[in-house]
DNA sequence: ATTGTTATAATGGTCTAACCATTTCTATCC
DNA sequence: GGATAGAAATGGTTAGACCATTATAACAAT
Protein backbone atom coordinates (compact mmCIF):
# COMPACT_ATOMS: atom_id res chain seq x y z
CA UNK A 1 0.00 0.00 0.00
CA UNK A 2 2.55 2.53 0.96
CA UNK A 3 6.29 2.93 -0.50
CA UNK A 4 9.44 3.04 0.53
CA UNK A 5 10.31 6.94 1.44
CA UNK A 6 14.20 7.43 0.89
CA UNK A 7 15.60 10.50 0.81
CA UNK A 8 15.71 12.19 -3.11
CA UNK A 9 19.66 12.31 -3.81
CA UNK A 10 20.74 15.20 -5.65
CA UNK A 11 22.09 12.99 -8.87
CA UNK A 12 18.98 11.63 -8.88
CA UNK A 13 17.30 15.00 -9.30
CA UNK A 14 19.35 15.73 -12.18
CA UNK A 15 19.36 12.58 -13.81
CA UNK A 16 15.16 13.04 -14.10
CA UNK A 17 15.81 16.40 -15.16
CA UNK A 18 17.82 15.57 -18.18
CA UNK A 19 15.92 12.46 -18.75
CA UNK A 20 12.63 14.71 -19.35
CA UNK A 21 14.38 17.01 -21.49
CA UNK A 22 15.17 14.35 -23.39
CA UNK A 23 12.15 12.54 -23.67
CA UNK A 24 9.91 15.33 -23.81
CA UNK A 25 11.96 16.30 -26.85
CA UNK A 26 13.57 19.68 -25.41
CA UNK A 27 17.04 17.73 -26.22
CA UNK A 28 16.99 16.65 -29.90
CA UNK A 29 19.28 13.19 -30.81
CA UNK A 30 22.44 14.61 -31.52
CA UNK A 31 22.45 17.72 -29.84
CA UNK A 32 25.21 18.62 -27.32
CA UNK A 33 25.10 19.28 -23.95
CA UNK A 34 27.24 22.25 -21.81
CA UNK A 35 30.05 20.96 -21.08
CA UNK A 36 30.37 19.55 -17.33
CA UNK A 37 31.60 22.97 -16.05
CA UNK A 38 28.79 25.12 -17.09
CA UNK A 39 26.12 21.82 -16.00
CA UNK A 40 28.02 21.85 -12.71
CA UNK A 41 26.78 25.94 -12.88
CA UNK A 42 23.29 25.23 -13.68
CA UNK A 43 22.86 23.14 -11.58
CA UNK A 44 24.44 24.35 -8.81
CA UNK A 45 25.99 21.09 -7.56
CA UNK A 46 29.54 19.56 -7.60
CA UNK A 47 31.14 18.46 -10.96
CA UNK A 48 31.42 14.56 -8.75
CA UNK A 49 27.77 14.82 -8.42
CA UNK A 50 27.02 15.97 -11.87
CA UNK A 51 29.50 13.04 -13.25
CA UNK A 52 27.20 10.88 -11.20
CA UNK A 53 24.34 11.52 -12.85
CA UNK A 54 25.99 11.64 -16.40
CA UNK A 55 26.94 8.19 -15.62
CA UNK A 56 24.12 7.09 -15.54
CA UNK A 57 22.25 8.73 -18.07
CA UNK A 58 24.98 7.29 -20.44
CA UNK A 59 24.23 3.34 -18.91
CA UNK A 60 20.37 3.91 -19.61
CA UNK A 61 21.87 5.19 -23.47
CA UNK A 62 20.33 8.60 -23.32
CA UNK A 63 23.42 10.08 -23.78
CA UNK A 64 27.20 9.31 -25.36
CA UNK A 65 30.07 10.91 -23.25
CA UNK A 66 32.81 12.42 -25.87
CA UNK A 67 36.48 13.43 -25.48
CA UNK A 68 38.35 16.11 -25.88
CA UNK A 69 37.74 19.54 -27.14
CA UNK A 70 34.36 19.67 -29.28
CA UNK A 71 33.25 16.74 -27.06
CA UNK A 72 30.79 16.57 -24.13
CA UNK A 73 27.66 14.75 -23.46
CA UNK A 74 25.90 14.24 -26.94
CA UNK A 75 21.95 13.29 -26.55
CA UNK A 76 21.52 9.88 -28.23
CA UNK A 77 18.83 8.06 -30.71
CA UNK A 78 17.15 5.93 -27.66
CA UNK A 79 17.78 1.84 -29.17
CA UNK A 80 17.43 -1.90 -28.62
CA UNK A 81 20.65 -1.91 -27.07
CA UNK A 82 19.79 -1.52 -23.55
CA UNK A 83 17.17 -4.11 -23.87
CA UNK A 84 19.60 -6.67 -25.23
CA UNK A 85 22.38 -5.93 -22.28
CA UNK A 86 19.20 -6.21 -19.57
CA UNK A 87 18.57 -9.56 -20.85
CA UNK A 88 21.72 -10.53 -21.54
CA UNK A 89 22.39 -10.03 -18.09
CA UNK A 90 19.59 -12.12 -16.99
CA UNK A 91 20.60 -14.90 -18.84
CA UNK A 92 24.07 -14.25 -17.66
CA UNK A 93 22.91 -14.30 -14.15
CA UNK A 94 21.54 -17.97 -14.28
CA UNK A 95 17.81 -16.53 -14.26
CA UNK A 96 17.09 -17.67 -18.22
CA UNK A 97 18.80 -20.65 -20.18
CA UNK A 98 19.51 -20.92 -23.32
CA UNK A 99 16.71 -23.19 -24.01
CA UNK A 100 14.27 -20.81 -22.55
CA UNK A 101 15.87 -18.61 -25.16
CA UNK A 102 15.28 -20.94 -27.82
CA UNK A 103 11.75 -21.62 -26.99
CA UNK A 104 10.34 -17.79 -26.72
CA UNK A 105 12.18 -17.43 -30.20
CA UNK A 106 10.22 -20.38 -31.74
CA UNK A 107 7.03 -18.51 -30.37
CA UNK A 108 7.75 -15.03 -30.66
CA UNK A 109 8.79 -15.43 -34.62
CA UNK A 110 6.03 -17.56 -35.36
CA UNK A 111 4.13 -13.80 -34.11
CA UNK A 112 6.45 -12.21 -36.06
CA UNK A 113 6.06 -13.97 -39.33
CA UNK A 114 2.07 -14.24 -39.39
CA UNK A 115 2.17 -10.23 -38.89
CA UNK A 116 4.21 -9.83 -41.69
CA UNK A 117 2.49 -11.62 -44.04
CA UNK A 118 -0.12 -9.22 -43.00
CA UNK A 119 1.40 -5.79 -43.60
CA UNK A 120 4.19 -6.80 -46.16
CA UNK A 121 4.97 -4.15 -48.83
CA UNK A 122 6.95 -5.01 -52.50
CA UNK A 123 9.84 -3.32 -51.15
CA UNK A 124 10.25 -5.71 -48.25
CA UNK A 125 9.55 -8.59 -50.30
CA UNK A 126 12.32 -7.21 -52.55
CA UNK A 127 14.72 -6.94 -49.45
CA UNK A 128 14.46 -10.22 -48.50
CA UNK A 129 14.68 -12.14 -52.02
CA UNK A 130 18.13 -10.20 -51.87
CA UNK A 131 19.26 -11.24 -49.02
CA UNK A 132 18.05 -15.00 -49.69
CA UNK A 133 19.90 -14.40 -52.85
CA UNK A 134 23.33 -13.60 -50.73
CA UNK A 135 22.05 -17.08 -47.87
CA UNK A 136 21.81 -19.35 -51.06
CA UNK A 137 25.33 -18.51 -52.93
CA UNK A 138 26.91 -18.66 -48.95
CA UNK A 139 25.48 -22.09 -48.46
CA UNK A 140 26.62 -23.22 -51.64
CA UNK A 141 30.04 -22.24 -50.50
CA UNK A 142 29.83 -24.31 -47.62
CA UNK A 143 31.91 -24.05 -44.99
CA UNK A 144 34.25 -20.88 -46.15
CA UNK A 145 31.92 -18.25 -45.88
CA UNK A 146 30.01 -19.85 -42.84
CA UNK A 147 30.22 -16.41 -40.60
CA UNK A 148 28.49 -14.46 -43.38
CA UNK A 149 25.58 -16.93 -43.88
CA UNK A 150 25.18 -16.77 -39.89
CA UNK A 151 25.11 -12.77 -40.35
CA UNK A 152 22.59 -13.33 -43.58
CA UNK A 153 20.40 -15.16 -41.70
CA UNK A 154 19.99 -12.94 -38.95
CA UNK A 155 19.61 -10.11 -41.32
CA UNK A 156 16.54 -12.23 -43.51
CA UNK A 157 14.85 -12.49 -39.75
CA UNK A 158 15.28 -8.97 -38.91
CA UNK A 159 13.92 -8.00 -42.07
CA UNK A 160 10.86 -10.18 -41.52
CA UNK A 161 10.73 -8.41 -38.32
CA UNK A 162 10.90 -4.51 -40.12
CA UNK A 163 7.92 -5.73 -42.16
CA UNK A 164 5.64 -6.31 -39.40
CA UNK A 165 6.01 -2.55 -39.46
CA UNK A 166 6.34 -2.83 -35.53
CA UNK A 167 9.31 -1.68 -33.80
CA UNK A 168 8.69 -3.82 -30.72
CA UNK A 169 9.30 -7.22 -32.57
CA UNK A 170 12.27 -5.90 -33.83
CA UNK A 171 13.75 -4.46 -30.76
CA UNK A 172 13.10 -7.99 -28.75
CA UNK A 173 13.97 -10.28 -31.83
CA UNK A 174 17.38 -7.88 -32.19
CA UNK A 175 18.09 -8.67 -28.51
CA UNK A 176 16.72 -12.40 -28.80
CA UNK A 177 19.17 -12.95 -31.92
CA UNK A 178 21.90 -11.32 -30.04
CA UNK A 179 21.90 -13.30 -27.05
CA UNK A 180 21.54 -16.52 -28.60
CA UNK A 181 24.61 -15.84 -31.19
CA UNK A 182 26.67 -14.85 -28.51
CA UNK A 183 26.21 -18.22 -26.05
CA UNK A 184 25.85 -20.82 -29.11
CA UNK A 185 28.56 -18.79 -31.58
CA UNK A 186 31.23 -21.52 -29.89
CA UNK A 187 30.11 -24.69 -31.43
CA UNK A 188 28.05 -22.99 -34.53
CA UNK A 189 29.20 -25.64 -37.11
CA UNK A 190 26.25 -27.09 -39.60
CA UNK A 191 26.98 -29.27 -42.08
CA UNK A 192 26.66 -28.42 -45.75
CA UNK A 193 23.51 -29.82 -45.45
CA UNK A 194 21.96 -28.44 -42.85
CA UNK A 195 22.88 -25.48 -44.04
CA UNK A 196 21.09 -25.45 -47.29
CA UNK A 197 17.99 -26.86 -45.90
CA UNK A 198 17.91 -23.91 -43.32
CA UNK A 199 17.66 -21.56 -46.53
CA UNK A 200 14.84 -23.40 -48.31
CA UNK A 201 13.51 -23.40 -45.01
CA UNK A 202 13.64 -19.54 -44.94
CA UNK A 203 12.67 -19.56 -48.88
CA UNK A 204 9.21 -20.94 -48.29
CA UNK A 205 8.60 -18.94 -45.50
CA UNK A 206 9.01 -15.63 -47.67
CA UNK A 207 6.97 -17.21 -50.47
CA UNK A 208 4.35 -17.07 -47.55
CA UNK A 209 4.85 -13.95 -46.55
CA UNK A 210 4.54 -12.68 -50.32
CA UNK A 211 1.02 -14.31 -50.68
CA UNK A 212 0.40 -13.15 -47.31
CA UNK A 213 -0.53 -15.94 -45.52
CA UNK A 214 -0.51 -15.62 -42.00
CA UNK A 215 -1.08 -18.57 -40.90
CA UNK A 216 1.39 -20.56 -43.62
CA UNK A 217 4.02 -18.16 -42.64
CA UNK A 218 3.88 -18.61 -38.65
CA UNK A 219 3.89 -22.29 -38.93
CA UNK A 220 6.80 -22.14 -41.15
CA UNK A 221 8.80 -19.72 -39.05
CA UNK A 222 8.20 -21.48 -35.95
CA UNK A 223 9.26 -24.88 -37.59
CA UNK A 224 11.86 -23.54 -38.84
CA UNK A 225 13.37 -22.00 -35.38
CA UNK A 226 12.34 -25.28 -34.02
CA UNK A 227 14.66 -27.16 -36.20
CA UNK A 228 17.82 -24.66 -35.48
CA UNK A 229 16.61 -25.10 -31.93
CA UNK A 230 16.44 -28.63 -32.00
CA UNK A 231 19.76 -29.11 -34.10
CA UNK A 232 21.76 -26.86 -31.51
CA UNK A 233 20.45 -28.10 -28.38
CA UNK A 234 21.62 -31.30 -29.95
CA UNK A 235 25.20 -29.96 -30.81
CA UNK A 236 25.26 -28.75 -27.21
CA UNK A 237 24.66 -31.96 -25.92
CA UNK A 238 27.38 -33.49 -27.79
CA UNK A 239 29.80 -30.56 -26.85
CA UNK A 240 29.17 -30.80 -23.15
CA UNK A 241 29.42 -34.66 -23.38
CA UNK A 242 33.01 -34.24 -25.03
CA UNK A 243 34.73 -31.64 -23.31
CA UNK A 244 32.35 -30.73 -20.04
CA UNK A 245 33.67 -27.33 -20.92
CA UNK A 246 31.46 -25.95 -18.68
CA UNK A 247 32.27 -27.35 -15.53
CA UNK A 248 32.72 -25.20 -12.60
CA UNK A 249 36.32 -23.76 -11.75
CA UNK A 250 36.08 -24.14 -8.15
CA UNK A 251 39.74 -23.24 -7.66
CA UNK A 252 38.98 -20.01 -9.02
CA UNK A 253 36.30 -18.68 -6.37
CA UNK A 254 38.70 -19.59 -3.18
CA UNK A 255 41.79 -16.60 -3.56
CA UNK A 256 39.83 -13.79 -5.38
CA UNK A 257 36.94 -13.32 -2.95
CA UNK A 258 37.05 -9.38 -1.73
CA UNK B 1 35.85 -5.74 -40.03
CA UNK B 2 37.48 -3.68 -37.16
CA UNK B 3 36.02 -1.88 -33.90
CA UNK B 4 36.73 1.43 -32.53
CA UNK B 5 39.54 1.57 -30.65
CA UNK B 6 38.84 3.83 -27.52
CA UNK B 7 40.62 4.03 -24.17
CA UNK B 8 39.55 1.86 -21.45
CA UNK B 9 38.52 4.31 -18.64
CA UNK B 10 39.55 3.10 -15.18
CA UNK B 11 35.19 3.07 -13.84
CA UNK B 12 35.25 1.13 -16.71
CA UNK B 13 37.35 -1.57 -15.71
CA UNK B 14 36.40 -1.28 -12.23
CA UNK B 15 32.22 -2.06 -13.69
CA UNK B 16 33.61 -5.20 -15.57
CA UNK B 17 35.54 -6.59 -12.75
CA UNK B 18 33.02 -6.25 -10.38
CA UNK B 19 30.17 -7.37 -12.82
CA UNK B 20 32.32 -10.30 -13.23
CA UNK B 21 32.52 -11.38 -10.19
CA UNK B 22 28.68 -10.98 -9.49
CA UNK B 23 28.06 -12.92 -12.63
CA UNK B 24 30.51 -15.84 -11.96
CA UNK B 25 29.17 -16.36 -8.66
CA UNK B 26 32.09 -15.31 -6.35
CA UNK B 27 29.73 -12.65 -5.23
CA UNK B 28 26.52 -14.04 -4.12
CA UNK B 29 23.07 -12.37 -3.85
CA UNK B 30 22.85 -10.04 -0.62
CA UNK B 31 26.59 -9.97 -0.32
CA UNK B 32 27.84 -6.99 1.18
CA UNK B 33 30.76 -5.62 -0.46
CA UNK B 34 33.27 -3.46 1.08
CA UNK B 35 33.15 0.21 1.88
CA UNK B 36 33.62 2.74 -0.18
CA UNK B 37 36.69 3.74 1.20
CA UNK B 38 38.08 0.08 1.55
CA UNK B 39 37.14 -0.34 -2.67
CA UNK B 40 39.09 2.52 -3.44
CA UNK B 41 42.20 1.75 -1.85
CA UNK B 42 41.88 -2.41 -3.31
CA UNK B 43 41.66 -1.24 -6.80
CA UNK B 44 44.10 1.64 -5.82
CA UNK B 45 41.69 4.47 -7.58
CA UNK B 46 40.08 7.62 -6.07
CA UNK B 47 36.93 7.62 -4.51
CA UNK B 48 34.76 9.67 -7.27
CA UNK B 49 36.28 7.33 -9.58
CA UNK B 50 34.87 4.21 -7.99
CA UNK B 51 31.78 5.84 -7.26
CA UNK B 52 31.16 6.04 -10.74
CA UNK B 53 31.62 2.48 -11.27
CA UNK B 54 29.24 1.78 -8.24
CA UNK B 55 26.63 4.14 -10.09
CA UNK B 56 26.65 2.22 -13.22
CA UNK B 57 26.37 -0.97 -11.54
CA UNK B 58 23.36 0.13 -9.70
CA UNK B 59 21.98 1.31 -12.51
CA UNK B 60 22.33 -1.76 -14.73
CA UNK B 61 20.56 -3.90 -11.24
CA UNK B 62 23.60 -5.61 -10.10
CA UNK B 63 23.82 -3.82 -7.23
CA UNK B 64 22.08 -1.91 -4.50
CA UNK B 65 23.25 1.02 -2.50
CA UNK B 66 22.75 1.21 1.09
CA UNK B 67 22.96 4.65 3.08
CA UNK B 68 24.32 4.57 6.56
CA UNK B 69 25.65 2.44 9.63
CA UNK B 70 25.81 -1.31 7.68
CA UNK B 71 24.62 -0.01 3.90
CA UNK B 72 26.94 -0.43 1.25
CA UNK B 73 27.08 -2.02 -1.78
CA UNK B 74 24.57 -5.38 -1.89
CA UNK B 75 25.02 -7.46 -4.61
CA UNK B 76 21.22 -7.82 -5.83
CA UNK B 77 19.03 -10.98 -7.71
CA UNK B 78 19.36 -9.69 -11.26
CA UNK B 79 15.10 -9.19 -11.91
CA UNK B 80 13.11 -7.60 -15.02
CA UNK B 81 13.42 -4.27 -13.89
CA UNK B 82 15.87 -3.16 -16.10
CA UNK B 83 14.40 -4.57 -18.78
CA UNK B 84 11.08 -3.13 -18.16
CA UNK B 85 12.97 0.57 -17.95
CA UNK B 86 14.78 0.41 -21.01
CA UNK B 87 11.75 -1.35 -23.02
CA UNK B 88 9.77 1.67 -20.92
CA UNK B 89 12.33 4.75 -22.38
CA UNK B 90 12.06 2.93 -26.06
CA UNK B 91 8.22 3.91 -26.05
CA UNK B 92 8.54 6.71 -24.54
CA UNK B 93 11.18 8.29 -27.27
CA UNK B 94 8.53 8.20 -29.34
CA UNK B 95 9.94 4.27 -31.02
CA UNK B 96 7.10 2.45 -30.23
CA UNK B 97 3.37 3.36 -29.52
CA UNK B 98 1.04 1.76 -27.40
CA UNK B 99 -0.33 0.40 -30.68
CA UNK B 100 2.75 -1.34 -30.61
CA UNK B 101 2.93 -2.45 -27.61
CA UNK B 102 -0.70 -3.79 -27.75
CA UNK B 103 -0.34 -6.27 -30.84
CA UNK B 104 3.03 -7.44 -29.11
CA UNK B 105 0.99 -8.10 -25.99
CA UNK B 106 -1.51 -10.16 -28.17
CA UNK B 107 0.65 -12.29 -29.79
CA UNK B 108 3.05 -12.81 -26.57
CA UNK B 109 -0.01 -13.63 -24.47
CA UNK B 110 -0.80 -16.39 -27.18
CA UNK B 111 2.12 -18.03 -27.16
CA UNK B 112 2.16 -18.01 -23.45
CA UNK B 113 -0.97 -19.68 -22.71
CA UNK B 114 -0.60 -22.25 -24.77
CA UNK B 115 2.63 -23.03 -23.34
CA UNK B 116 1.14 -22.57 -20.40
CA UNK B 117 -1.50 -25.76 -21.13
CA UNK B 118 1.51 -27.90 -21.88
CA UNK B 119 3.34 -27.27 -18.77
CA UNK B 120 0.71 -25.85 -16.19
CA UNK B 121 1.02 -28.26 -12.42
CA UNK B 122 -1.90 -28.80 -10.07
CA UNK B 123 -0.77 -26.29 -8.26
CA UNK B 124 -0.54 -23.45 -11.22
CA UNK B 125 -4.25 -24.04 -12.13
CA UNK B 126 -5.23 -24.03 -7.82
CA UNK B 127 -3.13 -20.76 -7.77
CA UNK B 128 -5.24 -19.27 -10.88
CA UNK B 129 -8.45 -20.27 -9.38
CA UNK B 130 -7.80 -18.40 -6.73
CA UNK B 131 -6.63 -15.17 -8.70
CA UNK B 132 -9.99 -15.84 -9.61
CA UNK B 133 -12.08 -15.80 -7.25
CA UNK B 134 -10.73 -12.25 -5.90
CA UNK B 135 -11.54 -10.95 -9.55
CA UNK B 136 -15.04 -11.85 -9.82
CA UNK B 137 -15.64 -10.84 -6.27
CA UNK B 138 -13.96 -7.32 -7.18
CA UNK B 139 -15.95 -6.97 -10.91
CA UNK B 140 -19.17 -8.07 -8.35
CA UNK B 141 -18.25 -5.46 -6.28
CA UNK B 142 -18.10 -2.83 -9.49
CA UNK B 143 -16.27 0.13 -9.52
CA UNK B 144 -15.56 0.72 -5.83
CA UNK B 145 -12.63 -2.48 -6.09
CA UNK B 146 -11.43 -1.11 -9.95
CA UNK B 147 -8.29 -0.76 -8.34
CA UNK B 148 -8.09 -4.21 -7.23
CA UNK B 149 -9.47 -5.61 -10.05
CA UNK B 150 -6.75 -4.41 -12.63
CA UNK B 151 -4.41 -5.98 -10.18
CA UNK B 152 -5.64 -9.04 -9.76
CA UNK B 153 -5.89 -9.18 -13.52
CA UNK B 154 -2.93 -8.14 -14.03
CA UNK B 155 -2.03 -10.95 -11.18
CA UNK B 156 -3.34 -13.67 -13.23
CA UNK B 157 -1.57 -13.19 -17.12
CA UNK B 158 1.41 -13.64 -14.70
CA UNK B 159 0.19 -16.40 -13.12
CA UNK B 160 -0.27 -17.80 -16.37
CA UNK B 161 3.18 -16.71 -17.57
CA UNK B 162 4.52 -18.75 -14.47
CA UNK B 163 3.06 -21.76 -15.63
CA UNK B 164 5.19 -21.76 -18.76
CA UNK B 165 8.19 -22.09 -16.47
CA UNK B 166 9.91 -19.89 -18.76
CA UNK B 167 10.99 -17.24 -16.84
CA UNK B 168 11.29 -14.95 -20.50
CA UNK B 169 7.94 -15.65 -20.66
CA UNK B 170 7.54 -13.88 -17.29
CA UNK B 171 9.86 -10.90 -17.43
CA UNK B 172 8.50 -9.42 -20.89
CA UNK B 173 5.03 -9.58 -19.78
CA UNK B 174 6.00 -8.17 -16.68
CA UNK B 175 7.50 -5.48 -18.89
CA UNK B 176 4.44 -4.88 -21.35
CA UNK B 177 2.12 -4.73 -18.42
CA UNK B 178 3.78 -2.33 -16.48
CA UNK B 179 4.48 -0.20 -19.40
CA UNK B 180 1.28 -0.25 -20.73
CA UNK B 181 -0.56 -0.01 -17.60
CA UNK B 182 1.68 3.09 -17.04
CA UNK B 183 0.15 4.67 -20.01
CA UNK B 184 -3.15 3.72 -19.91
CA UNK B 185 -4.29 4.24 -16.35
CA UNK B 186 -5.55 7.63 -16.88
CA UNK B 187 -8.55 6.73 -18.44
CA UNK B 188 -8.64 3.18 -16.99
CA UNK B 189 -12.54 3.28 -16.01
CA UNK B 190 -14.34 -0.41 -17.77
CA UNK B 191 -17.89 -0.18 -17.47
CA UNK B 192 -19.22 -3.23 -14.62
CA UNK B 193 -20.57 -4.70 -18.08
CA UNK B 194 -17.47 -5.38 -19.58
CA UNK B 195 -15.48 -5.68 -16.27
CA UNK B 196 -17.18 -8.91 -16.06
CA UNK B 197 -17.14 -9.88 -19.64
CA UNK B 198 -13.06 -9.56 -18.92
CA UNK B 199 -13.31 -12.15 -16.30
CA UNK B 200 -15.43 -14.48 -17.64
CA UNK B 201 -13.27 -14.38 -20.58
CA UNK B 202 -10.63 -15.78 -18.66
CA UNK B 203 -12.34 -18.19 -16.67
CA UNK B 204 -12.32 -19.92 -20.13
CA UNK B 205 -8.79 -19.33 -20.33
CA UNK B 206 -7.68 -21.26 -17.38
CA UNK B 207 -10.32 -23.77 -18.46
CA UNK B 208 -8.61 -24.29 -21.63
CA UNK B 209 -5.27 -24.44 -19.73
CA UNK B 210 -5.96 -26.75 -17.42
CA UNK B 211 -7.21 -29.35 -20.10
CA UNK B 212 -4.01 -29.27 -21.61
CA UNK B 213 -5.44 -27.83 -24.80
CA UNK B 214 -3.17 -25.53 -25.96
CA UNK B 215 -4.55 -24.54 -29.06
CA UNK B 216 -7.67 -23.67 -27.49
CA UNK B 217 -5.65 -21.39 -24.57
CA UNK B 218 -3.83 -19.61 -27.24
CA UNK B 219 -6.87 -18.45 -29.14
CA UNK B 220 -8.46 -17.38 -26.01
CA UNK B 221 -5.81 -15.74 -24.71
CA UNK B 222 -5.22 -13.65 -28.11
CA UNK B 223 -9.11 -13.04 -28.40
CA UNK B 224 -8.97 -11.69 -24.53
CA UNK B 225 -6.02 -9.15 -25.03
CA UNK B 226 -7.78 -8.43 -28.28
CA UNK B 227 -11.12 -7.35 -27.02
CA UNK B 228 -8.82 -5.40 -24.38
CA UNK B 229 -7.06 -3.69 -26.76
CA UNK B 230 -9.81 -2.68 -29.18
CA UNK B 231 -11.97 -1.50 -26.03
CA UNK B 232 -8.65 0.81 -24.66
CA UNK B 233 -8.43 2.06 -28.03
CA UNK B 234 -11.64 3.53 -28.63
CA UNK B 235 -11.07 5.10 -25.02
CA UNK B 236 -8.38 6.57 -25.74
CA UNK B 237 -9.57 7.93 -29.43
CA UNK B 238 -12.45 8.89 -27.26
CA UNK B 239 -10.13 11.19 -24.78
CA UNK B 240 -7.94 12.33 -27.12
CA UNK B 241 -10.85 13.48 -29.32
CA UNK B 242 -12.27 15.49 -26.14
CA UNK B 243 -9.42 17.25 -24.15
CA UNK B 244 -6.87 16.89 -26.80
CA UNK B 245 -4.58 16.25 -23.68
CA UNK B 246 -1.66 14.98 -26.50
CA UNK B 247 -1.04 18.27 -27.99
CA UNK B 248 2.60 19.36 -27.78
CA UNK B 249 3.18 21.92 -25.54
CA UNK B 250 5.18 24.11 -27.79
CA UNK B 251 5.85 27.58 -25.63
CA UNK B 252 7.07 25.24 -22.55
CA UNK B 253 10.26 24.26 -24.95
CA UNK B 254 11.57 28.13 -25.50
CA UNK B 255 12.59 29.33 -22.35
CA UNK B 256 13.86 26.28 -20.86
CA UNK B 257 16.44 24.96 -23.60
CA UNK B 258 20.48 25.30 -22.27
C1' DA C 1 10.84 -5.35 31.44
C1' DT C 2 9.52 -2.24 27.96
C1' DT C 3 9.91 1.99 25.90
C1' DG C 4 11.98 6.26 24.70
C1' DT C 5 16.27 9.12 24.34
C1' DT C 6 20.81 10.24 23.30
C1' DA C 7 25.51 9.63 21.92
C1' DT C 8 28.59 7.38 18.83
C1' DA C 9 30.56 5.62 14.86
C1' DA C 10 30.37 3.73 10.25
C1' DT C 11 28.92 4.56 5.82
C1' DG C 12 27.27 6.75 1.67
C1' DG C 13 26.47 11.66 -0.34
C1' DT C 14 28.41 16.01 -1.63
C1' DC C 15 31.76 19.65 -2.20
C1' DT C 16 36.19 22.00 -3.57
C1' DA C 17 40.21 22.49 -6.07
C1' DA C 18 43.45 20.85 -8.41
C1' DC C 19 45.94 18.15 -12.23
C1' DC C 20 46.08 14.57 -16.12
C1' DA C 21 44.71 12.80 -20.86
C1' DT C 22 42.57 13.29 -25.16
C1' DT C 23 41.15 15.73 -28.97
C1' DT C 24 40.54 19.64 -32.06
C1' DC C 25 42.10 23.74 -33.87
C1' DT C 26 45.60 27.00 -35.09
C1' DA C 27 49.81 29.17 -35.77
C1' DT C 28 54.28 28.32 -37.16
C1' DC C 29 58.05 26.45 -39.65
C1' DC C 30 60.32 24.47 -43.53
C1' DG D 1 51.48 23.53 -49.23
C1' DG D 2 52.17 20.27 -45.94
C1' DA D 3 54.11 18.76 -41.72
C1' DT D 4 54.73 19.98 -36.93
C1' DA D 5 54.34 21.88 -32.58
C1' DG D 6 51.67 24.49 -29.46
C1' DA D 7 47.32 26.15 -27.32
C1' DA D 8 42.84 25.51 -25.65
C1' DA D 9 38.68 23.05 -24.42
C1' DT D 10 36.82 19.09 -22.57
C1' DG D 11 36.25 14.81 -20.13
C1' DG D 12 38.94 11.66 -16.68
C1' DT D 13 41.08 11.24 -12.25
C1' DT D 14 42.85 12.41 -7.78
C1' DA D 15 42.92 14.11 -2.92
C1' DG D 16 40.96 15.58 1.19
C1' DA D 17 37.44 17.43 3.61
C1' DC D 18 32.76 17.77 5.52
C1' DC D 19 27.59 16.66 5.56
C1' DA D 20 23.56 13.33 6.06
C1' DT D 21 21.75 9.01 7.20
C1' DT D 22 21.44 5.01 9.83
C1' DA D 23 22.42 1.04 13.07
C1' DT D 24 23.92 0.20 17.48
C1' DA D 25 24.81 0.74 22.13
C1' DA D 26 24.34 2.95 26.35
C1' DC D 27 21.32 5.07 29.26
C1' DA D 28 17.12 6.98 31.23
C1' DA D 29 12.20 6.95 32.17
C1' DT D 30 7.99 4.70 32.89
Amino acid sequence: MFQAAKPTKVFQEVVAQIEEAILAGRLETGQILPSERELKEMFRISRGTLREALRVLEQKGLIEIRLGVGGGSVVRAVDTGRVTESLGLLIRSQKVSLQHLAEFREGLEGNIAAQAAKRRTAGDICKMRELLEVARSCAAAGRQRREELLETDKQIHLAVAAATQNPIYQSILASIHDNIHRYYERFLSMEDRELRENVEDLCGLIDAIEERDADAAGRLSRRHVHRFNAYMQERARQAEAGTDMHSPSIDQAAGERF
